[in-house]
DNA sequence: GTCTATATTCGGATAGAC
DNA sequence: GTCTATCCGAATATAGAC
C-alpha cells in the first residue's frame, strides 16, 4: 500500500528531478488527462485503458507510471493538493486580517465548484479502498499549516472556533457544488457567514 | 432510466400493496443487506453476487426486484431518504422554536454521522450514472416541506438565511462525517453555530 | 420467483521480448 | 519505457426452463 509512493521517487538518491524530468512531465501529461476522463465518466469509473488510449500509449505502459490504478489516484489525489496549495499561496493577504479570511472562504468555495470532482477526491472518501499516502498529503500539511496561520491572524485561534470555521467552509463547498455547481449563489454568503462567525466570537470575549 | 421505479410500483392498480406483500417485505430485506454490503466493501463497490448470496438467492434473481444495479441504488436511497423523514417526524418539536431548530441541527449531523454510507448516497453525487428517480425524491420534498415549516417558526424566513442554514448543517454533517466519524465532536457545536446565526439574523432586522 | 446456463464486456494486472 | 499477448477475475445482464 505505501509502496505507492514508490512511483513518484524511483530512487532515493537526490538525482531524480534531473533524471527523471521527461518521465515526471509525461507523468503529469497522463495525471493531466485521468482529470478529463473522470469528468466525462465520474472518478470512481475511471479506467485505465481509456486513460491509455487517450494519451497515446497501450494500457500496461501505465504501469511504468503508476504501480496500480490506487497509485493513479493517489497521485490525482497530490496533484490536487498541490493546486489547492499553490492556489492559496498565490493569493497577496489583504490588509485587514478578517477581510482576509472572508476572500479565502470564498475563494475555497470556488475551488471546490470549479470542479466538483477534484472536490471528490479531495475532500470526499468516495474510492473504495483508496487512502491518500503520506506523500500525497504532505501538500496538504502545508495547506493546514498556512490556513492555521491566517485564522490566528484574525483572531479565529481556538480548536472549537477552527473547527467550526472548517464547517462553515466545507458546508459552503459542499452546498455549492451540489445545488449550483459554477454558479456563486453559496460563495455570494461567505461574507455574511464569516462576519456572523466574528460577531460570535467578540460576543464570547465580553460575556464572561 | 425512469422505468426504474417499474419495479416499485409493478401494476398502475391499486392492489399492488396487497398483491405484493411478501414481494416488498423480501425486497425490504434485500435493500438491507444491501447497506450491509455497502458498509463492508463500499459504496461503489457493491456486487450483486455478494448481495444475492447473503439473501439466499442467485444473482439473477435479483432482477425480479430492480431491474438494474441503479435501480437497487434508487430503491437504497429511497430507503435512506424514508429513514431521514420518520426520524424527523417522530421527534417531538420543543416549546422554544429556536431550541428546536437547534435539536434539529444536531438531530441531522448525527444521523449523517450515523451511517456514512447512507450520507454519501443521500449527499454526494458519488455513484457514476446515478440519479435519483422521482418516486425516491418524494419522502426528500417532504422533509423539506417539513424542514420549511420549522425553520419558517423560528424566524428562518428569507432564501438566503435558508441557504445559509443548509450550508451550516452539511458542513457540520461533512466534518462529522470526514474527521470524527460515529464521535461529536461537530455535533457539539450546533447550538453555538445556530446562535451565531439567530444573532446574525437578529442583528440584521436591527440594522436598517 | 427462482433457477441454470451463459453471454458479454470489461476491468486491472503480469510475463517477457525489444 | 513500450510493446504484444494474455491471464484471470469480476461484473452486469439475458434467455429460457421449471
Amino acid at each position: 500500500m505505501s509502496d505507492r509512493l514508490t512511483s513518484t521517487t524511483p530512487q532515493p538518491t537526490e538525482t531524480t528531478d534531473r533524471r527523471g524530468e521527461r518521465h515526471q512531465a509525461k507523468r503529469a501529461r497522463i495525471i493531466a488527462n485521468a482529470w478529463k476522463l473522470a469528468h466525462r465518466d465520474g472518478l470512481a469509473a475511471l479506467s485505465l485503458r481509456d486513460l491509455a488510449d487517450s494519451v497515446g500509449i497501450r494500457q500496461p505502459s501505465l504501469y511504468a507510471y503508476f504501480d496500480s490504478k490506487l497509485g493513479l489516484y493517489d497521485a490525482m489525489f497530490q496533484d490536487g493538493q498541490e493546486q489547492l496549495l499553490a492556489r492559496s499561496r498565490t493569493r497577496v493577504p489583504l490588509r485587514d486580517p478578517r477581510d482576509e479570511i472572508v476572500a479565502i472562504v470564498e475563494d475555497l468555495v470556488r475551488f471546490s465548484s470549479e470542479d466538483i470532482v477534484r472536490h471528490q477526491l479531495l475532500f470526499q472518501r468516495t474510492i473504495p479502498g483508496f487512502e491518500a499516502s503520506e506523500a500525497a498529503m504532505a501538500p496538504s500539511h502545508q495547506f493546514v499549516e498556512l490556513m492555521a496561520e491566517r485564522l490566528q491572524a484574525a483572531g479565529i485561534t481556538g480548536p472549537s472556533e477552527v473547527d467550526v470555521f472548517s464547517a462553515l467552509v466545507s458546508g459552503l463547498a459542499h452546498q455549492q457544488v451540489a445545488n449550483d455547481p459554477g454558479g456563486d449563489r453559496w460563495v455570494v454568503l461567505a461574507r455574511r457567514v464569516v462576519q456572523a462567525l466574528f460577531a460570535d466570537i467578540d460576543r464570547e470575549g465580553e460575556r464572561p
